[in-house]
DNA sequence: CATATCGATAGCTTATCTGCATCGTAATGA
DNA sequence: TCATTACGATGCAGATAAGCTATCGATATG
């Protein structure tokens, strides 16, 4: 028996269906179902009466599930009263990131740093990786999201690795410009009508840098985008456009195909003033991104992977 | 968190001491300070000030503590009380096994099972493997702990292995006979003073084909002991003997050496009558059976492992 | 009768955990 | 003062378990 199968137990009793559960918990079907049983077989009796029409609670189940809920709530209380004790009661985190990682991975970690910690006070500052460092130099943030292609500021900083993550090629699922495959050429890429960033962007410096060493000229449809505007009118079918894999996650109305050749890769990387000692609250902010970001590579499978250099 | 943490954590803190607490938890030392660490990371808390005279409870530990005492609480609980649903509130088992294996497996089973369902009636019969397989036949037994050398009784019976244990070649302490060494070959044992069990232990028919197989007359001091008054006479220096692995778990007063050459083994079998199903009790007693098997062939290293077939 | 839904199973990969050996440090005793 | 001992931490290798994808079987539903 373990606090996960106890949660998966829960949610599946309360949603009487494994799949949305499994759903819920960020989970895939056959692992919850693993789990389940492998806590019936622990606790040696049938939890659920499986039916099509949902699963229910056997007797053994129903007797499970006060106990279960306090135990988790227990588990909840001992995260509680510690984080109090650190000083979590109060506090402040100033987080700065670029907008690409604004809208997928700091929009979970400021959830879940959140529900974990209402009562810290929490800032975001939205701005390219050059602007973030010069902030977080002003003292005007704890922390920078950034991703870096040139590591320069590893001097004043220290700048930790998180994620390596590719740049893909996305179209609509409606009406994809191109037959479904597995890679596609930076050339073929080239010749679709395409949507890219605004200039303020450091991602668009990468693709006009990708497209110039190939000596091509992109086809340009719309320019000046801010991410979600571009999202949208990629998933209209207004054009093709090169983004970072993560953004992908959570946006069923894309459809992306890799990039062949040698893929184009960014550095997410956390970067926070080499001198101060991080109050409680950043050190907390710290191990959630970590924790995060770990989470989205295992989400995104093989387009993004965990950096060698991990904390 | 997890509930194995919880409990490492709880034991730390009552022993005071992580070596200890490890012993008791029959954990390695290495592995109970990497689960408090990792709990102590998890929750972002140092939980012990670790001083070389004792280990005493941060003002985290001291919060955790409580908590972690009743989620250890509330899983007994469950445990109890889907024990009690599935009509393990009354109910009787009785056990089979052969005399080397009561006083090692079987102590820890029926100690674990009784703990787990005190109000479950235990009898145990203690017989060589034909005795009790005629035993079981008869209905007189609902499971039986057998050394399968001959696996003739597959017909009637339901059998699984469970360990493949080798035979070892024990001294005192104080004053062995050779000097340590990696193995020993079966003609220098048959020229050491030697006690043998009783003819009536199926050990010994093994022991004495292996001799014969090998032309060796061994020189025996003493014949006809049973189990426990065997380890008692090796223990103070009286000669060696060969007995299975398994014995010399919690005996520190015993030094053994594994047979060179064509190693001695033991398989250790659960036997069932084929034809009926077994109550919720006997099924649970299988399971403890097992469980204990294989921590048994974790704790004992190469000397043991588990049978291929394993439920 | 074809299809969709739902949970279970198979096979594989990856992450975690355990144990052994060893280290570093602080208290103890000669 | 220095060797010894006790205790917890760490590096490494092997074993265990947990995850995912793909697929299956069974049961409702159109």
């Amino acid at each position: 028996m373990n606090l996960e199968q106890l949660g998966s137990f829960v949610e599946v009793a309360s949603l009487g269906n494994f799949t949305r559960a499994a759903d819920k918990l960020h989970l895939a079907q056959p692992s919850l179902s693993r789990q389940i049983s492998a806590l019936e077989l622990d606790l040696g009796a049938e939890l659920f009466h499986r039916a099509r029409s949902g699963s229910t609670l056997t007797t053994a189940g129903e007797a499970l599930l006060p106990l279960a809920r306090r135990m988790l709530a227990d588990a909840a209380s001992v995260r509680h009263e510690l984080a109090e004790l650190a000083g979590l009661g109060r506090g402040r985190v100033r987080l700065g990131a670029t907008p690409t990682l604004c809208i997928s991975l700091v929009a979970e970690v400021l959830s879940a740093f959140h529900a974990a910690h209402p009562a810290i006070e929490l800032h975001l500052s939205e701005q390219g990786s050059r602007l973030l460092l010069d902030e977080l130099a002003a003292g005007e943030l704890d922390l920078a999201l950034i991703t870096t292609s040139d590591a320069a500021a590893a001097e004043r900083f220290t700048v930790t690795p998180l994620l390596v993550e590719e740049l893909v090629v996305i179209s609509s699922i409606a009406s994809p410009p191109v037959t479904p495959r597995a890679t596609i050429a930076l050339d073929e890429v080239a010749a679709l009508p395409q949507i890219v960033f605004s200039s303020t962007y450091d991602l668009r410096r990468t693709t006009d840098a990708a497209f110039r060493a190939a000596g091509l000229t992109p086809d340009v449809v719309l320019e000046g985008a801010e991410m979600d505007a571009l999202l949208r009118f990629v998933e209209r079918g207004l054009g093709v456009a090169i983004v970072p894999a993560m953004v992908l996650i959570d946006r069923p109305g894309l459809r992306s195909v890799r990039l062949g050749g040698p893929a184009l890769t960014r550095t997410i990387s956390l970067a926070r003033p080499a001198d101060v000692a991080p109050t409680a609250a950043v050190e907390v902010m710290q191990h959630t991104i970590a924790a995060t970001a770990t989470a989205f590579a295992a989400r995104a499978g093989t387009s993004m992977r965990r950096a060698s250099i991990v904390r």
